[in-house]
RNA sequence: GGUGGGGUAGCGAAGUGGCUAAACGCGGUGGACUGUAAAUCCACUCUCUCCGAGUUCGACAGUUCGAAUCUGUCCCCAACCA
């Protein structure tokens, strides 16, 4: 099996940094596992990597559709795994843990593409004793009140009969990585990190991007639209920065629910852990 | 110094005699998730030896079978008048 490394960890942690200093002992090159990082304008407020900044590290699968194109993960899969033939050493870097799992998995994606808006007559609970008469047991692990995970489970189960309940297999030798620090010291560096995405422009950013037609409110990453309410004057300055730190924290939060619970990770807590001793793992690793 | 107002769990804020360990919101924590994933959703959040018990609603002292809710004194807070 090809052997691939995986870097990944919440939001803020430093994943960046350390990504390119282990591309460049490895002479790897870097596949972005990072959902919002895929589009294009969407820079600061995604805390995307800078031309500088990637010192000539080998960037992949970063700036490849516009923000209103449609891009699904299955695109992502389907270019990943291919990217990943064709690199000596692959560094997935991202803080997207579903899109690793699609990536380094047998993540089962092979349907027709989503429909969207079923069923705009039935209520949550409707929807869900429906789920309930198709597939049980996907019903039981599902929330009525979770409208868009119901909706996708009854799309599922009118297409290929149930849920898959098993977990995925790798298809490739991995190591996987999760970077990770104290919630306090990870919270200061978001709150940090924050700021200085303001002082880097981020509001610049976003009123380049409606001036390019771009709809703040229909972004789904997180800040555009609380930026947009600022922008509109429905919130104040200092109000939007707290929400979005506050955003940031909480899908921080997410991320390590995922990474936990649903990736099979050796943690590193980088407030602890050196560089060398990351590259000693890593040599290891691909000396076995 | 004077007048009327207010002090409720980490924060904001309901509650104005029993149905109140105290609504709700935020924050925090844990979790779910095989296709919007930086998405979407759920649970818990006074304390403990946690299917039961113990301590709370500025402090103390009262009234009452029973008080966060009524009375008195005191301490703080913001506001207004001097």
């Amino acid at each position: 099996m090809k052997k691939v490394i995986v870097l990944t960890g919440p939001t803020g942690v430093g994943k960046t940094n350390i990504s390119i200093a282990l591309c460049k002992r490895f002479n790897g090159e870097i596949i972005n596992a990072d959902a919002s990082q895929i589009y294009r304008h969407l820079n600061i407020g995604t805390a995307k990597i800078t031309n500088e900044e990637m010192q000539e590290v080998k960037h992949h699968l970063l700036d490849i559709v516009e923000p209103h194109e449609p891009f699904s993960i299955k695109d992502y899969q389907i270019i990943g795994r291919k990217l990943i033939a064709e690199i000596d050493l692959p560094f997935i870097v991202g803080g997207s843990g579903l899109y690793i799992q699609a990536l380094i998995t047998d993540y089962n994606l092979d349907t027709k593409p989503r429909s969207e808006n079923q069923y705009p007559e039935l209520s949550n609970e409707e929807l869900h004793q429906l789920l309930v008469s198709l597939d049980p047991d996907a019903a039981s692990k599902i929330h009525p009140n979770n409208r868009r995970r119901v909706l996708r489970y009854l799309e599922i189960a009118n297409e290929r009969g149930k849920v898959e309940a098993n977990p995925p297999h790798p298809i490739y030798d991995a190591l996987v990585l999760c970077f990770i620090r104290n919630r306090t010291s990870l919270y200061e560096r978001i709150n940090l990190r924050c700021e200085e995405m303001f002082q880097n422009g981020w509001i610049e950013e976003c009123i380049e991007l409606r001036k390019n037609g771009v709809n703040l409110h229909q972004l789904k990453d997180i800040g555009y639209r609380l930026i947009g309410e600022y922008l509109d004057g429905n919130l104040s300055y200092k109000e939007m920065v707290e929400k979005i730190k506050q955003e940031q924290r909480h899908y921080a939060k997410r991320q390590m629910t995922w990474f936990r619970n649903k990736m099979n990770c050796t943690f590193i807590d980088l407030d602890e852990t050196s560089i060398d001793e990351i590259i000693t793992l890593i040599e290891s690793f691909l000396k076995s």
